[in-house]
RNA sequence: GCCCCCAUAGUCUAGCGGCCUAGGACGCCACCCUUUCAAGGUGGAGACCGCGGGUUCGAAUCCCGCUGGGGGUACCA
C-alpha cells in the first residue's frame, strides 16, 4: 500500500472519552506508521466550541498512552507543524477559505438557521432530498458586500461542481464515486470563526504532510467534497483508507456509551490488559491467516495489513474481549508482570504497602508468591484482591461455621479431619508442599475420611471460604503458624457450633 | 426519501475458480483431569457460504438483480 515512511494522524475530538471503537482507528493507524518507519501524528480536533469537553484531552491522552500508542508529533511532544490543537490555527483556516473565495471555490453564505431549518422542513414536506438549496452561492460581489456593511454575519460553503463526478479510491474497497449533482455546498467556516472538520481537516492534512487518510467509515460520504477541496487548492491528495464502524453487540447501530464499558479508560480501571484490549481490538475486522489471535505488539506490527482490513463493520464482543484478556493474565504474560499489575489494585484494596511497587522489596515477594497461586484463575486484575486477600490479613473473612461441613457429610466429620490436620501438620516442614499433600491424605485415610472431605473444611479454615488456590500451597505460602491459628479458630467454631 | 458502503455458523473471521463433504476462535453442550474454583485436554451441536439469476467443464470465490444490515444526509465530528 505504500512504498515509504508513511505519515498518518489520529484526530479526536475531546467531546468525551476515547471510547473503544476510536482506539481501534488510533491503533490501526500507530500500527501503520511502525511498520513503515513513518510517524504517527496526534492532532486535537477541537473546532466545535459547544460540544468541547475541555477535561476530555487529558482522558484521551491517557487512553492513548495506557494503550502504548506512544505520537511522534502532537500535545506536549509538539513537532515541526505545531501547534496540534486545531482551535490555536484559526488563522490558518480563515486565510485558506478565502484563498477558495478568490479562487472561486467557496461562497460567504448569509442564510439564518432558522431559514435553513424552514428550507429543510419544506423539502421534506415535498418529499425531496434535504440540503442547503444554495440561495447563497451566486450572490455578486456588491450584494455580498453590502450584507457585510450591513452586519451580517457569514459562513462560508464550498461551490460543490452541480455536475460530473467525484471518485477516490479507497485501500479496503477500491474505487468509490459519486455524483456531484447528489453532492452539497457545505459550511468550511462557521460564523464563529471555527472551521468544519471539513475545512480544518482538508487544510491540517496537507500542512502536516499526511500519507494515509485512516478513519472511520462514516466518512465515506464526504470524502468526495474533501477530494474535491484538494482538486480546488491544487494539492494531492492522500491515500484513504476508511475503516468499518464498529457495531453495538446486537448489531443494530453503532457501538456508544449506553452499550456499557466502552471508554478505554474504563478497561484500565477494571482490570483489563492494554495488550489484550489490542489484541482484541486488532482482530475486529482483521485476521493474520486462519489460525492465529494472539499478537504481540511487534508480532502486529510486523504482520498487520491494513488492505486486509474487512470492510463490513464487525459487532464487539465484550465476551470474547474478557476470554482475550483471562487468556494473556493465564498465558501469555509472566508471573512477575502479572504480580507488578496487581499490586496498585492490593494497594487501593488496603492489603499491601504502596512499597510493594518496588519489584525488589520483600512486599513484592510476597505479592508474587500470592499471585502465583491464583494467576491461572484471574479474569481481571481487579479479581486479584478478593483471591488472595487472606493472604495478607491478620485473620480470614468471618464465615458460618456450616461451610467448614462439606456437603452430605457430618459436622462430626469435619471436627475430625481438622483435628487430625491440627496435630499432623505440627512438625510438617511448611515449605515442602509434597509433604504437606503427603502427611494430609495420609492422615485422611487414617480416619476413613476421602481426600475431599479432609481437604474442603482446612481449605475453609484457612481461608475462610470454600473457593481457593491450591490447598497445599495455600499452606506453604500461609506458613505454619498462620495455618495452625486458623485450624484451631476453625475447631472452636465447630464446637461451638455443635454444642 | 435520497446517496454510499457491506453481506461465510449466535459473534469475530480464514477462504481470493478446482486443495471446501467450508478451516480457526469466542460463546454453548458433553466427557476427561481434579482437593474447591479456574485453567487445560478431548469430543459435539451450530453455515444448504442472505436470495435469485447468469459466466464457467467447475463458484463461497467473477458479473447482474433483489433482499437484509450499516453509514451519511448539520454553522457535530
Amino acid at each position: 500500500m505504500t512504498t515509504g515512511p508513511a505519515r498518518v494522524r489520529f484526530a479526536p475530538s475531546p467531546t468525551g472519552d476515547l471510547h473503544v471503537g476510536g482506539a481501534r482507528t488510533a491503533l490501526f493507524n500507530w500500527i501503520v506508521a511502525r511498520q513503515t518507519g513513518g510517524k504517527f501524528i496526534l492532532r486535537i480536533e477541537d473546532t466545535d466550541q459547544n460540544r468541547l469537553v475541555g477535561e476530555s484531552i487529558d482522558g484521551i491522552l491517557e487512553s492513548i498512552r495506557w494503550l502504548g500508542l506512544d505520537w511522534d508529533e502532537g500535545p506536549l511532544v509538539e513537532g515541526p507543524h505545531a501547534p496540534y490543537f486545531q482551535s490555536q490555527r484559526l488563522d490558518l483556516y480563515t486565510r485558506y477559505v478565502h484563498q477558495l473565495v478568490d479562487a472561486g471555490h467557496a461562497y460567504p453564505c448569509f442564510c439564518s438557521a432558522e431559514r435553513l431549518a424552514e428550507v429543510r422542513e419544506q423539502q421534506r414536506a415535498r418529499k425531496e432530498p434535504p440540503g442547503y438549496d444554495r440561495h447563497c452561492r451566486n450572490l455578486s460581489k456588491e450584494e455580498v458586500q453590502a450584507k457585510f456593511d450591513a452586519g451580517e454575519t457569514a459562513v462560508y460553503r464550498f461551490k460543490m461542481p452541480l455536475d460530473g463526478e467525484t471518485s477516490f479510491y479507497d485501500l479496503l474497497r477500491g474505487e468509490i464515486s459519486y455524483e456531484n449533482r447528489n453532492l452539497q455546498d457545505l459550511v468550511l467556516l462557521k460564523t464563529d470563526g471555527y472551521p468544519t472538520y471539513h475545512m480544518a481537516n482538508v487544510v491540517d492534512d496537507h500542512l502536516m504532510e499526511i500519507s494515509h487518510i485512516m478513519r472511520a467509515d462514516e466518512w465515506i460520504p464526504t470524502a468526495p467534497l474533501h477530494v474535491q477541496m484538494y482538486q480546488a487548492f491544487g494539492w494531492e491528495p492522500p491515500i484513504y483508507a476508511h475503516m468499518p464502524v464498529v457495531l453495538r453487540p446486537d448489531g443494530k447501530g453503532k457501538l456508544s456509551k449506553r452499550d456499557g464499558a466502552v471508554g478505554v479508560l474504563e478497561y484500565q480501571q477494571k482490570g483489563y490488559l492494554p495488550e489484550a484490549v489490542v489484541n482484541y481490538l486488532a482482530l475486529l475486522g482483521w485476521a493474520y491467516d486462519d489460525k492465529t489471535e494472539i499478537f504481540t505488539i511487534d508480532e502486529l506490527i510486523e504482520k498487520f495489513n491494513v488492505e486486509k482490513v474487512n470492510p463490513s463493520p464487525a459487532r464487539y464482543s465484550f465476551e470474547k474481549l474478557e476470554w482475550m484478556n483471562q487468556h494473556y493474565i493465564n498465558h501469555v504474560l509472566e508471573l512477575d508482570d502479572v504480580a507488578a499489575r496487581c499490586v496498585p489494585f492490593l494497594v487501593d484494596a488496603g492489603l499491601v504497602d504502596p512499597v510493594a511497587a518496588d519489584t525488589t522489596t520483600g512486599e513484592f515477594a510476597k505479592v508474587r508468591d500470592t499471585i502465583e497461586l491464583v494467576k491461572d484463575r484471574l479474569k481481571y486484575l481487579t479479581e486479584a484482591p478478593e483471591l488472595v486477600d487472606f493472604f495478607f490479613k491478620d485473620e480470614t473473612d468471618d464465615y458460618d461455621a456450616e461451610t467448614l461441613v462439606p456437603r452430605k457429610t457430618e459436622p462430626e466429620t469435619a471436627l475430625a479431619g481438622l483435628k487430625a490436620a491440627r496435630e499432623g501438620l505440627a512438625d510438617i516442614d511448611f515449605s515442602d508442599e509434597e509433604a504437606l499433600e503427603a502427611k494430609l491424605r495420609e492422615l485422611a485415610e487414617e480416619i476413613g475420611l476421602k481426600a475431599g472431605q479432609m481437604f474442603m473444611p482446612i481449605r475453609v479454615a484457612v481461608s475462610g471460604r470454600t473457593v481457593s488456590p491450591g490447598l497445599f500451597e495455600t499452606l506453604r505460602v500461609l506458613g505454619r503458624d498462620t495455618v495452625l491459628a486458623r485450624i484451631d479458630i476453625a475447631i472452636q467454631k465447630l464446637q461451638a457450633h455443635s454444642a
